[in-house]
DNA sequence: TCAAAAGTGTTCTCTTTACACCCATGC
DNA sequence: GCATGGGTGTAAAGAGAACACTTTTGA
């Protein structure tokens, strides 16, 4: 099967790459791959791989996730396209990157899918990465903390159930941002930027008072 | 030249197009070209094109723009990959849209160069355009109206001189923005956002008071 | 002397921040 | 009964919006 695609124009190759987010007792992680073939054999990159004839990018991004992780069923966001030549040593690939937040819990992550391994790492302890991803996880970050009080966007809400409480809501506004948020002040910012409804029921969740159970309005 | 390009993978094509801005007679405009062959022959377009083997796709887009409409030397900011299998009739071609704001009289706009025609077209009066790219400008005009303000950016100042007034660069942000603004709090928001310097001379500029000429600082 | 646009400062409102006390639970 | 975290309101500060009068020029 050797060069078996032929154009009138040269055509750089086109991949997609995923950048997953969760927050796992409290702190920010994201999904990695253990490359199973060269290049960077062995190394940990960002999910992703390259887009198919006439496939739709989003759509191969959403593929290419599922086959190397099993992650299915999820909302991407596309952050940026990365060019530079050099960026792959295989020849002129360009990737068009994107993001997501899911709920930790999502992932059966079995062995056995394309990828020799898939893992969840702590931000703050990432192992070195395959090609520029160490830059394309930093982007994506910064991209996820800033859309996080948009309420088109509402990233947030992909890591909760349909019920939550305030604090736990916290937890991952905090993790998320990379910031601490007052109590008081969080609560009432929250329920004005978000149609948050008190669902009446509470949740005992230890030696203390039991917190307020809220849902998403539409 | 059939056919001559060949890969051991699909590699769909990549293009890059350029959304350019300008603002003239206080109104936004943007700089389309004339397509000169087909598909959409006739009808008018971003600027674009092809990227070659091995082109760092931000060079790609500056080569492209200069080679369609002259433009040169201009700072070009990403905006979004657009990589719907059927946007162009000739096949799966991925384009990777940058915008750029620079003044209007920076274009020689010259006819002999690879486009049939370069003009400005006022943002509220353009024709039809090829492909998807009524909804890429669009979204290139959110972009730009939501960097306005943003001081590692400096968009704005890509249209003025180094010398300035206020009320000139208010001219700026209306249309820019499509708002308008109080004058007074206009002057002082600006001062606060941007570190502008009074050089001490004064703009005469008709039957009124002359208005005070600034610099930005750094 | 008049019209046109530029310069400037104050008040009010709203948003954001800071901060303290009481409450329900599990051990 | 006590430690733990959850619930809530109020005062102060800061940012944004509303608004009016004086100044300089050219005709």
């Amino acid at each position: 099967m050797s060069k078996k695609y032929c154009y009138d124009y040269p055509h750089p190759a086109v991949t997609t790459d995923i950048v997953v987010f969760t927050v796992k007792d409290r702190e920010l992680h994201t999904l990695l791959i253990q490359r199973g073939i060269e290049p960077y054999k062995n190394c940990w990159a960002i999910p992703g791989g390259f887009v198919l004839e006439n496939e739709n990018i989003d759509l191969c991004a959403l593929r290419e996730l599922a086959e190397e992780t099993g992650v299915k069923n999820i909302k991407l966001r596309q952050l940026a396209a990365y060019g530079m030549p050099k960026r792959d040593p295989r020849g002129h690939v360009i990737t068009i990157a994107y993001y997501a937040l899911i709920k930790a819990d999502d992932i059966s992550m079995k062995h056995g899918s394309d990828a020799a391994d898939a893992k969840w790492f702590k931000i703050k302890e990432l192992p070195k990465l395959a090609f520029d991803h160490d830059i394309i996880l930093n982007d994506a970050q910064k991209a996820l903390s800033q859309g996080l009080y948009d309420l088109d966007n509402l990233t947030v809400f992909e890591l909760l159930e349909d019920k939550f409480t305030i604090p736990e809501l916290q937890i991952y506004f905090e993790a998320l941002s990379q910031k601490t948020f007052d109590r008081r002040n969080f609560s009432k910012k929250i329920k004005d930027v978000f149609p948050l409804q008190d669902t009446g029921d509470l949740r005992k969740n230890g030696p203390h008072r039991p917190s307020k159970i809220f849902q998403l309005v539409i």
